[in-house]
DNA sequence: TTTTATCTACTGGTTTTCAGGTATATTTTA
DNA sequence: TAAAATATACCTGAAAACCAGTAGATAAAA
């Protein structure tokens, strides 16, 4: 399926049309190694790189970029933000995720925000161009490891977030430090009661039999 | 094994002397990257790159090998036991650590291992040599960013490892995952009195107040 | 404007944890 | 081998957590 079609394009510009694609990663390396790993394939010409979430979002600006290859874990924005921003503003612009660790919920995130794809960061070349090329012809493109991970993610339904009120993450985060239900009845100006009532509701909505194993649970879930 | 690297072992006069490097990393556009940073500098011969543990082990038995480039996650084996063996089995090999976090305990563990010097994967170029020429040249190496956090680890003495026994690292995975006393007795075969001895000893050894306070620094100091 | 969600508060009860101890057999280490 | 660390076990009593149900006052959303 690789071969004859890339002069058909009906080409806007003359010569072949590349894709424009710009890299963003904290890590030099990384940078170095996309764009080493994207030489030889003259269908893509790497624009631009940058290591901070702020600083793409500043070229984005004044440049039109097709593909975003962005980090996860940025300094400064997360990744999940920036991706939603992108898709706000720049509707045109497609972004291909890349992180390290395969955490569904965060990648269930990237979704929400508009990526079209996502990939971990042992790709290898081929795997990064076709999916760089398939995003950009409009399509989804998330490897296979995602897609397993999505799938156990859906069927276990388990990283579904719980919904908790602004309140209750309060009390979450003060169980996780230790207080008990007095010290925060007391720090929150109300009823011991009312404390016990959120600490139930909490244990409830996470399905946990007990203090610990909510913290637990909590902080797995990025919570707290 | 290999026969033909014979007639090179007498070439300390021939030219510059190069650096016998490998990398280990799990990822390839790390290994890329590494790779074209390294790429102009004749003093640093990338020999071979590997992305397990077990496969830099095998290759090191074979061949001599001046600096490793050693990234700390790896999916077999655990970075800091690599550095472990390898100064353990090769002391003429040295380990430059590479991570993407920065986690005290970890750097601390990896030094006790013996690795020569640490960076961060942000780290450029000029860094890169400079490190893993001083580290060649029997120095020690360590970035900026790691120094410093290395100098507040050390004062605030916090990440301090606790020093869990077995028995109690399995009692605190079993509270964290929402067990009571009584059923953690009944899943080791011992009484609930000793259960409640471990957890009494776990609070006061981690100087938390309670079991939701120890999961939750339990998971800071990655005990789970 | 209903409806829903959230925060708040209470009663009454059971279970678990936490903090002080003490003590013995086994394993590790110096 | 002697000393230290570890794993095991027990006791008591107080504090805290947990369970189940109810319900009024707001605040947000339909």
């Amino acid at each position: 399926m690789k071969g004859p079609q890339l002069q058909c394009k009906s080409m806007r510009s003359m010569k072949k049309e590349s894709i424009r694609t710009v890299i963003v990663d904290d890590h030099q390396m990384v940078i170095e190694g996309l764009k080493t790993l994207l030489n030889g394939y003259e269908s893509i010409e790497i624009t631009s790189f940058f290591t901070t979430g702020k600083a793409v979002l500043e070229f984005l600006n004044n440049q039109p970029v097709d593909i975003v290859l962005l980090d996860v874990n940025l300094p400064d924005i997360n990744g999940v933000e920036i991706c939603k921003i992108i898709h706000e503003k720049y509707p045109e612009t497609k972004t291909l995720g890349l992180s390290t660790y395969n955490e569904p919920s965060i990648i269930n995130q990237m979704i929400k925000n508009g990526v079209k794809g996502y990939l971990l960061k042992n790709a290898t070349a081929d795997e990064l161009v076709h999916a760089i090329t398939q995003i950009h012809n409009g399509n989804f493109y998330f490897g296979s490891e995602i897609q397993n991970i999505l799938a156990s993610s859906i069927t276990d339904d388990k990283d579904a977030p719980p919904k908790l009120t602004r309140r209750e993450k309060h009390v979450l985060t003060l169980i996780a430090n230790g207080k008990t239900t007095n010290q925060i009845a007391e720090e929150l100006f109300i009823s011991p009661l009312t404390v016990e009532t959120h600490r139930r509701n909490l244990i409830r909505k996470m399905e946990v039999t007990n203090a610990a194993a909510l913290v637990k649970i909590a902080i797995d879930k990025n919570l707290i």
